[in-house]
DNA sequence: CACGATTGTTGTATCGATCCAAGAATCACG
DNA sequence: CGTGATTCTTGGATCGATACAACAATCGTG
C-alpha cells in the first residue's frame, strides 16, 4: 500500500478504487487485486494500476477493507499507569511487537480508574479491536473481567491479573522473585527482614508477600506481622514504610520492597536517617527499572523485564488472533535477581 | 451506545442494526436514529429498540458508521521515546484529553527512528486518523514534514518541531527557559557557566543554547565555546560532558543542562568526583520530570509541564478538527524556574 | 370533518473496499 | 484449426452503518 503520493493539496474528494479503475482502464475488482498483491494480475495491468495509484495520490482505506473482510488489524492496549516507567517500558515492548506484526495499536491509560477502564474498553470494542492487552486497574472487579470474557475477542492480561481463567495472562513469577530476594538477604545473615509496600487490594502483593514468607519459613523463621507493612506504590510510600519499621522495638536489618519505586523512597529515608545503605541496612527492590542502576549505591533488585513482558503478551495475542479456537494461556515468566550495591552482611551489633 | 449486553457466548454472527430492526419490529433507519439519540423517535419506539439492544447484546460498529459519515474519531499520537518519563507524561496528558473529548487514540512509539515514524504514520493515515499529534523523531526531514502537510488532516507537533509553518505546534519557550536558568546562575555570581548536552541535530538545542548565550551576553560575558559541550540525551551523556569540562584549564563553576536526565548524569559525575553539589558546583536541569525532586540535593530545573503540553496539543487538535479551515497555530508555552537545592553562590576560590 | 402542520417512520442509495461466480483472452497441442 | 486448459478480468452482491427524500400517522383548529 505504499506508493509516493504525487497529487498534493486539496483535490476535492478522496481517491477511491473506482477512480483508480477509471484512470487505469480496468475494473474495480482488478484494482483490488493489485492492492492486495495478488499473483492473478498480469504484469502490464499491475503496472498501469500502480501508475494510477502514484499519479492520483491514492490512500488505501483500511477501515472499508476491514468492514468487508470482517477482520481487524487493530489491537487495544489498556495500561493502568504510563507515568510509571515500568509500565511505560512494558507498553513500548508491546507496541513495537504489534507494529512489527503489522498491527496498529489503540492505546488508553486508565490511571488506575476501573470506570475509565470500562469506558475506553467499550469504545475500543465498538471500533472493532481484534483483541485487548490489559494491565488491569487496581480494583478491577471479577464481574468486569467476566464480561470481557464474553466479548468473543482475546483478552490478555499482563503483569497483573484478575483470577478468571477464561482470560489469558502473561505475568512474572512473583512468588519466586520475592523468594529469591528474601533468600539472598537470609544468606547474608539477616534474620529480621521487612516487606515494605503494596496493599491487599492487589493480588500481586499477596504473591510477593507469599514468596517472602516461604523463604523465611524455609529458614525456620516465623514471619513477624509487624515487619510486613503495606504502603502506597510510590516513593512517598517507601519513605513512610521505612520510618515505621525503624521505630519498632526490634527494627529489621534489611527490607524487601514491593517495587523499585518504593525502594527509592526507602533509600531516601535511610539517607535522611544517616544509615549507610548496604552496611547498616540492606535493601532489595522489585522490577529493575532503568533508574535502579543509578541510585547510590545502585539498587539490588528482582528483574522482571518489562519490555519482555510486553513482547510476550503481544506474541500471545498474535497467537490467539491467528487461532481463535485455542484456549487462553497463562504464561509465567521467571524473574532474576540482579545484585548491585544495596545489600551487605548483617551488621555486627544486630 | 452503552447498554448491558445480555446474550453471552458465541452466538454465531455479529448482531447488526438489521437484527435489531427485526427484533423491535421497526426499520433499520429507525434503529439508526435511536443509536444516535435522535429526538425524532417516539418514546415507546425507542424503548422497544433499546430493549432489543440489551437482549441481543448489540455492539455498535463505529468503523461502519465512520465510513458512511466520512468522519473519524481516531486521533494518532506518534511519540519519539515513551521510555523517557518526560514524553510518557506528555502522552498521558494527551491521551486523557483526547479520551475526554470522545476520541480514541492510535499510538505509536518511534524510538527516534524516522523510517519507523514514516511507516506508522502511513498506516495510521490508511486507518483514517482524523489528525496526528507528533513529537518528531530526531532526524525527521523537512521533506517528510512537507509530505504530511499535504495530507489534508491536521498535524500538530509537540515539544519539538521541524520548521514548516503549515504544521501546528505546541512547544515550550526554550529560549526563555534557558535564559532564566542562566540568569539565575549569573545572579549567584557565576561567571564561567557551561551548557551541557544536546546536539546540533535538534532545533531544541539551538534554542536552549541561544537563551543561554543571550543571558551571558546581557551580563557582558563572551560565551566560551569550550564550555558548550554536546552530549547524548541520557545519563551517560551527562557524566561524559561534566568530566570533559572539569578537565579544562579554567573549569566552569556551574552548568546548565539540556535536560533533567542529562543533569542526573552530571550529578552522578560530581558525586563521583567528590564535589559537593550546590556548594562546589551548581547545576540546573531542564524539563522538571518527577524524579527531579528526588535527587540529592533536589534538582533546580526549568519546568515545562509535560502533561500540560499534552493537554494543550490535544486542545489544539480538537480545534483543528472542529474547524478544518483555520490555519495552523504555533503555541509557545512559558516555562518557569523551579528552585531547589543544586545551586549556590560561586565558591570563594573561583 | 377537512386540511395543513407537526411528528414519526421508512426505502433506497451510499461510503470504499472485497468476494465470488462467471466470462474473456490466451495458450498448448493433437 | 478446434478444443480444452490456463491465465486474467469483471459485474454485482455485500460488510454495517447513515443520509435523504418521501411517506404515514397524529394533531390542532377553523
Amino acid at each position: 500500500m505504499s506508493h509516493g503520493a504525487q497529487e498534493s493539496g486539496q483535490t476535492g474528494r478522496r481517491v477511491t478504487v473506482t477512480d483508480l479503475a477509471r484512470a487505469a482502464g480496468v475494473s474495480r475488482s482488478t484494482v483490488s487485486l493489485v492492492l492486495r498483491d495478488s499473483p492473478l494480475v498480469k504484469r502490464e495491468t499491475r503496472r498501469r494500476v500502480e501508475e494510477a495509484i502514484d499519479r492520483l495520490g491514492y490512500v488505501y482505506n483500511r477501515n472499508a477493507a476491514n468492514l468487508r473482510r470482517q477482520t481487524s488489524d487493530m489491537v487495544a492496549m489498556v495500561i493502568n499507569d504510563l507515568t510509571n516507567p515500568f509500565f511505560a517500558e512494558l507498553a513500548v515492548g508491546l507496541e513495537e511487537a504489534l507494529e512489527t506484526a503489522g498491527h496498529v495499536s489503540l492505546m488508553a491509560n486508565t490511571g488506575e480508574d476501573p470506570a475509565r477502564q470500562r469506558r475506553v474498553m467499550e469504545t475500543m470494542r465498538e471500533h472493532g479491536a481484534a483483541g485487548f492487552i490489559l494491565c488491569p486497574a487496581l480494583g478491577t472487579g471479577i464481574g468486569q473481567a467476566g464480561a470481557m470474557a464474553d466479548w468473543n475477542v482475546p483478552v490478555i492480561q499482563v503483569m497483573r491479573r484478575v483470577p478468571d481463567v477464561r482470560l489469558g495472562a502473561v505475568v512474572p513469577d512473583n512468588v519466586l522473585g520475592a523468594r529469591m530476594a528474601a533468600e539472598r538477604l537470609l544468606a547474608l545473615g539477616h534474620r529480621r527482614v521487612a516487606f515494605l509496600g503494596g496493599s491487599d487490594a492487589t493480588g500481586v502483593t499477596a504473591e510477593r508477600v507469599g514468596g517472602y514468607r516461604l523463604a523465611l519459613e524455609a529458614a525456620g523463621i516465623v514471619p513477624d506481622p509487624a515487619l510486613i507493612v503495606p504502603a502506597a506504590l510510590n516513593r512517598r510510600g517507601g519513605v513512610d514504610a521505612l520510618r515505621r519499621v525503624l521505630n519498632l522495638e526490634q527494627p529489621p536489618t534489611a527490607a524487601l520492597c514491593f517495587s523499585d519505586v518504593v525502594a527509592f523512597g526507602v533509600l531516601d529515608a535511610l539517607n535522611e536517617a544517616g544509615r549507610v545503605v548496604g552496611r547498616d541496612f540492606s535493601v532489595i527492590g522489585f522490577d529493575d527499572v532503568a533508574a535502579a542502576r543509578h541510585t547510590l549505591p545502585p539498587l539490588t533488585t528482582v528483574a522482571v523485564y518489562p519490555q519482555e513482558l510486553g513482547r510476550r503478551s503481544a506474541a500471545a495475542m498474535l497467537r490467539r488472533i491467528a487461532d481463535p479456537g485455542e484456549p487462553p494461556e497463562q504464561e509465567i515468566l521467571a524473574p532474576s535477581l540482579v545484585v548491585r550495591g544495596t545489600c551487605g552482611p548483617v551488621p555486627a551489633g544486630a
